[in-house]
DNA sequence: TGTAACAAATTAGCCTTGCTAAAGATTCCA
DNA sequence: TGGAATCTTTAGCAAGGCTAATTTGTTACA
């Protein structure tokens, strides 16, 4: 929590707020994807992520569409646009933490790798 | 951020919330502090910490007492009730993760330990 | 085939907890 | 002693969680 705080204070005004950088994100890099998947994958609730689903497509940077085999679902795909934000915005954040990991040792960037991949599991358990 | 949802899903009503918990287990451990120090502890500005206080004020968990020394701060010390529900919290949150940490082996818990070390470096520079 | 149950998204409204700006207190120092 | 600095507090705003209820579409079955 406190890190995610810290990380908070380095983001600029235009850039995409946590949630909805990490909802792009997803899209991004899987594909186009459901409310209720995107929820899943964010561990928030279809209300929530709708809300955030509508500030990604009013800034632009995503768009909806009806699912052709399930007229309740609807799809979220990324635009141009978001799929540029996702890469200048994951590189201008890159560059914060690119200077504190410069600071580590390769065996301690190597602990927060593999720490990574345990709470992941821990997560999705 | 994701785990961090998660382990608020685990979360009974009764119980404090994320901010109110930290922040009253730094005095616990820590004993009596003013609030731009804890607003400090937890990254967070003095306005959002007077907050979170008056919330732990208001619920019996601890007090306001002015500084002796200067009479512009304000030490929040815990009361009985407050050691008492950190220590009886941390009991309930740390079952949910014990099931998970029980599936992980030693040196797995270890890589854990290293990494919250090294974050707490990053976060604190 | 018509209808009832179910499922997905959405809307509405609440709450917590960040924030900034500004207002009190109190202290420090020239 | 008066003004600047420091610490807390108040007021008000925004993001982003949540639940409950509504809308729209699908599925199952009598």
């Amino acid at each position: 929590m406190r890190l995610s705080r810290r990380l908070r204070q380095e983001r600029t005004e235009t850039e995409l707020s946590g949630s909805q950088f990490s909802t792009l994100g997803w899209i991004s890099t899987e594909g186009p994807l459901t409310i209720g998947r995107l929820a899943e994958l964010e561990r928030v609730t279809a209300p929530s992520m709708n809300r955030t689903v509508n500030c990604l497509v009013d800034a632009g940077y995503a768009t909806r569409t009806a699912s052709p085999d399930d007229g309740r679902k609807v799809i979220v795909s990324a635009t141009e646009a978001g799929e540029t934000i996702v890469l200048e915005t994951r590189r201008r954040r890159d560059a914060w933490l690119a200077k504190r990991f410069a600071a580590l040792t390769p065996a301690e960037r190597e602990t927060l790798a593999e720490a990574t991949t345990i709470l992941r599991r821990l997560t999705d358990q």
